[in-house]
DNA sequence: CAATATTACGCGCCGCGTAAGGATC
DNA sequence: GATCCTTACGCGGCGCGTAATATTG
């Protein structure tokens, strides 16, 4: 007997109906169905009289409904006076460029729901920190790309997306359906701020002419205005979106990058731990959720 | 978080040793470890302070433990008063002669294990009701072999296991690897009682000479004396353990037999539903400890 | 025949085990 | 270096979904 299958019961129970439990649960009825036939087989006991109008329950079922509802209120009690004891409770989320909108859309909320007493601050920062805030201790986690130096980090990756170059849509690269970056000479590339991780920084940007004097970008926005109105060229996710005018053409000569999460590989608190659970979860949800809505519909 | 995790956290809690407490609860210490990761997690907050010497509770760790002790008698609680309140609190299991070892041997405790409150009675039935019960309503549910006529019957199946021929071991067949009943005319073979289902009695014996008046076996026991003192031929599994003096010699053209639980398709009870599942469980597990007894060992 | 509960079946997560690794006294 | 706890990895069960079936008014 576990407390998902008592908290099913709950539902089943106030709704005399499973169809409509399992509404209410967001689930469909065939794994409610079973749950509260192995509930009553863990029991030893019939909870209720199935008709065809729905369910309802017998004596054994309404003294476990009136239990269960206790026990639950405890249980929930158990988690707030714990949480309430618990020292910290706010977590810093870093966030790199491109991907605040996942974290801000989805998986802040997700976790927000979970854990309703911490305060969940986002940072945003900019291109010249891969660790989002990481290196410089401002967060507890991060939602960042991969590759960057991770020495003393732990990751875990969402996703890989292959890269490609973003130009104008007057380049004569514009309509190639994939290039090579070994066969680019005499590009001006968008460059990165001086004191940038190296991996980092030799992953997404070519080598520079000698005579490049280009301010360095710090944000998507300066990186795509440079290349919208002065002619240079960057690497960026072939998902990342782009505003009219540009265009993303697939680098074959370049791995795929990870979308990823990172934190401390040391002690990662509690809270942390449930980020990334969350986090992987909901994304992995998110994606399904997609490939359905892509190819499902009777 | 579910009821599973905070046992494991106050095993772990009074044994302040993760290692100890995996041992009692029967299980190894990673799991529990991850366990224990986990249930923080959910909580959002640090219940232990790993040291090398074990683990201590923290602050919060010991508002939970105290709540999880309290919450968990409750749900026992609610389990006993559930299972009083419930009608019927008695099981009738059936076991076909040679399986009663099985079943009294691992799936019956296992079953009293999970369910104290229900007074369980093994009914042995005899060579002559595949059914063992079931079919004159004596039990709740059966374990027998195989095939037989199974309408209004579910089954499951525990395991396949092909059949021989039981001889003497002074028989001229006692040396072969294996024979085909096609082609041993002029045996008398072991005889059931006439009024036996007919699917059961046309796998276990092959064709009768005319003139053959043998009185039919009802037990295992029989069965072999049969063989052993009048010279006749019987089928049975390989797996069954024969007396000194005979021999079983496998049968090449009769496909092998089924060990199964078998119950009343219409509405099964929780608790036959519950004992199919444990039964099921528990075979399982002593057939992996079996195979682990013959390989393992570091 | 409409509405309900149930079974069948495939997939992905999770829990458990074994084996290897890391930290701390 | 011994003794913990933890991570890595593979496997089996279970929960969930979709589709199909049984049952009953």
């Amino acid at each position: 007997m576990e407390l998902r299958a008592l908290r099913y019961f709950v539902a089943v129970a106030e709704e005399r109906h499973i169809g409509r439990a399992a509404d209410r649960l967001r689930m469909t009825q065939p794994p409610l169905s079973r749950a509260m036939h192995r509930l009553e087989a863990d029991l030893g006991a019939t909870l209720f009289d199935r008709t065809p109008a729905g369910v309802e329950l017998t004596e054994a079922g309404r003294i476990a409904y009136e239990d269960a509802r206790v026990l639950l209120e405890h249980a929930d009690r158990l988690e707030a006076r714990v949480r309430s004891t618990a020292g910290r409770s706010t977590l810093a989320v870093g966030s790199l460029a491109d991907t605040a909108e996942l974290v801000g859309g989805r998986i802040v909320p997700a976790f927000r729901e979970a854990h309703p007493h911490v305060a969940v601050r986002v940072h945003e920062s900019d291109l010249g920190d891969p660790s989002a805030g990481l290196r410089a201790g401002l967060v507890d986690v991060a939602l960042t790309r991969l590759p960057f130096t991770d020495t003393g980090l732990r990751t875990h990756v969402l996703r890989t997306e292959p890269v490609g170059i973003v130009v104008r849509d007057d380049d004569p690269l514009a309509g190639e359906s994939a290039v090579r970056l070994a066969e680019l000479p005499g590009r001006r590339w968008v460059r990165l701020p001086p004191d940038t991780d190296r991996v980092w920084t030799d992953y997404w940007t070519a080598p520079a002419l000698p005579d490049d004097h280009q301010t360095p970008v710090r944000t998507i926005q300066e990186c795509l205005q440079a290349v919208l109105w002065n002619g240079m060229s960057a690497l960026a996710p072939l998902d990342q979106v782009i505003p009219a005018g540009l265009v993303t053409v697939p680098v074959a000569d370049r791995p795929p990058s990870g979308l990823v999460l990172a934190w401390p590989a040391a002690g990662p608190s509690p809270l942390v731990r449930s980020f990334v659970r969350l986090a992987a979860a909901t994304y992995r949800r998110r994606e399904a959720r997609g490939h359905r809505g892509a190819v499902g519909r009777t």
